[in-house]
DNA sequence: GGTAAACTCTGTAGCAGCTACAGGTGCAAG
DNA sequence: CTTGCACCTGTAGCTGCTACAGAGTTTACC
């Protein structure tokens, strides 16, 4: 009931790649080997690097997802350290999209009054050029 | 009427290394230099370094803002072109917008579920573990 | 004019989060 | 038995910076 790198990867979807640099960072462990040293992963391994792409897909950092992977492995946590985490990690996304809408009014508004004459009136380039 | 890179930096609040970088980069040109080979910036380099600045406030790359300086430094360009690389920078925008509120939809909502008991029924690691 | 502090120069290494080699084994099928 | 694939390791590349080290320059003050 083992598995190669290979196989791991094509079934998590990951990068063959990915699942070793996520072992030299420390999410996944070091798996047992075969006698020639390849990399053998069971059930427990996909489980935990799902939870890995699962939570690179919200948006949580190699960093984030080594503290809490941490927090479940030494199993005497609460879920509300957990949430903790979790509701950090929101206020973050919530900051970055409001980033990006900012940009997208000022990007949308901006094409809108273009009408595709000559650079020296463009507005985009003045809207570039600054707020001055 | 010339400034030093220290100059320039602190006008524009770039930093000093990054006006380097942007060199580097081919974003901004190379400047003329001192006796001693101490860069000396003008009104023009200030003006073309806020552009930049503006620009990735904005969000484009690097690389979008070295096509949109190269279609303004060949002034034979309409702002039709600069409108297409507007726009298709607003979908980019726009396509993050809609990921991150992806990420904050489901983070949002696992987090209202947890009510801070034991890890093994944390509705949080739960989302994270997948969606089966 | 001297000297110390503050600046500038170059090249290079580091960060995140991967991805992509090169050059060398191992293994399984035909 | 040999062909071809998968795997191993270590390292370099990507973006957009930032941060050195070690050298030379300029400025301020006495």
């Amino acid at each position: 009931m083992t598995m190669t790198r290979g196989t791991l990867a094509k079934r998590t979807g990951c990068h063959l790649e990915t699942v070793r640099y996520y072992e030299q960072t420390g999410l996944m462990p070091d798996p047992p080997r075969s006698a020639a040293g390849h990399r053998r992963y069971g059930a427990d391994h996909e489980r935990r690097l799902r939870f890995i792409l699962r939570g690179r897909e919200l948006g949580f950092t190699i960093d984030e997802l080594r503290t809490l992977l941490g927090l479940v492995d030494r199993r005497q946590v609460t879920c509300g350290q957990i949430r903790t985490a979790a509701l950090a990690h929101l206020d973050d996304v919530r900051r970055k999209i409001a980033d990006l809408r900012r940009m997208e009014r000022t990007l949308a508004a901006t094409a809108a009054r273009c009408q595709g004459g000559r650079v020296p009136d463009c507005p985009i380039i003045e809207t570039l050029s600054g707020p001055n």
